[in-house]
DNA sequence: TGGATTTTACAGCGATCGCTAAAGAATGCG
DNA sequence: CGCATTCTTTAGCGATCGCTGTAAAATCCA
């Protein structure tokens, strides 16, 4: 019942290969990125990388999703794990600050940065990135929703603006930690950005 | 003494070619805007374009400096011509908010999207507009000292800080417009971001 | 051991990239 | 007019793009 695997067996690590394609695009970006960098990255020759991944899309597509559970994981977990709305947030962006200037990986997020000038050749992947941002934007809506529901936010709150307001200083956060800024400077910037939260008592 | 134009004269308006350039290096960036395209939408061939402007790398340039004084304008325009601070960039957030989404140009800012995955062929670019991004926060910086000077805001505002976060804003309204967000809805944004300016009272 | 299976490296496909040599066309000057 | 100057078009340069045909190498099963 047992099927053993058949065939000259794979010379490279598959999951390592992952990893060194993820940081190429995560600091190139999809366009920016040629197969010729893939392959001399993994050490290996093209033909082993199309049969292992498929092709240059569908590497793509496997990494941003392995970048969101793993890179990207600290933003669902912290609105998930806080049961404080308020705590929730300032510990995303604090974390985003602080994950975004990592020095032992390219600056900012792989999502929001790695496909932006839209080409009609990478229209698609670029309406995949988007598609997910949107999706992010949803979740903290939703997030705001059940805190303005408890009552931790006004009832007159405009939960939506605001969904969008804090992805926008997360996208900040990234555009900023790639020109350079310092893991402190972010900190503080993102303790600014909580500023706007607002005064459950009014 | 006058000195009279020689030669053949040139067959397009030049001013309006670089328009044209301009609408093309917005949408799609330096790296996805081929020189085919260009001269494409110029109407011309690649030697009228290289004679007229050197080559691919200098008429970006001079694209971006072009775009700093029309429509990029507005932000200096804002903070030069308001007295008070406060309401300096708060006029420039809701600007922001309006120009990034007006459906007669590219959603979104030139200077902040038009290069932001750098490739080895691309550095330069990179570095030119992050230089340019750099003095706008240093902008923003002298901005708000001259208003902590004045006691428009707290002995103890981190001016820093708060620079870098109004650029952070800015990037992230830039990145939402071209995410496909409506004008509202970013107006709405900047609306809820000038809640961050410190109470001078404190 | 022989055959089936899978991955490997080598080489190169057509298309596009930024850019330019070459020669003809349109102007002002003398 | 004849010449110098400048812009024009045609055509194509070498390099790189994503991707693949082919055949040798390495494994498991019978």
């Amino acid at each position: 019942m047992t099927t053993t695997k058949r065939g000259r067996p794979r010379s490279f690590d598959r999951e390592v290969a992952l990893v060194q394609a993820t940081l190429l695009f995560w600091q190139h970006g999809y366009e920016g990125t040629s197969v010729a960098d893939l392959t001399a990255a993994m050490g290996i020759s093209p033909p082993s990388l199309y049969a292992a991944f498929g092709d240059k899309r569908a590497l793509f597509t496997e990494v941003v999703d392995r970048y969101g559970s793993t890179f990207g994981a600290f933003m669902g977990n912290a609105l998930a794990e806080e049961s404080d709305a308020r705590t929730g947030f300032a510990r995303m962006l604090d974390e985003a600050a602080v994950s975004y200037t990592d020095p032992t990986h390219p600056a900012g997020c792989l999502v929001i940065s790695a496909a932006t000038n839209y080409s009609p050749a990478t229209a698609d992947v670029e309406r995949d990135l988007r598609t997910r941002r949107a999706a992010n934007i949803g979740s903290f809506e939703e997030r705001l929703n059940e805190a303005k529901a408890l009552g931790s936010l006004p009832a007159g709150t405009d939960t939506r603006a605001l969904a969008v307001y804090f992805a926008a200083v997360v996208q900040g956060l990234s555009q900023q930690a790639r020109d350079g800024a310092t893991t402190e400077e972010l900190r503080r910037v993102a303790a600014y950005a909580m500023a706007v939260w607002p005064d459950p008592s009014s």
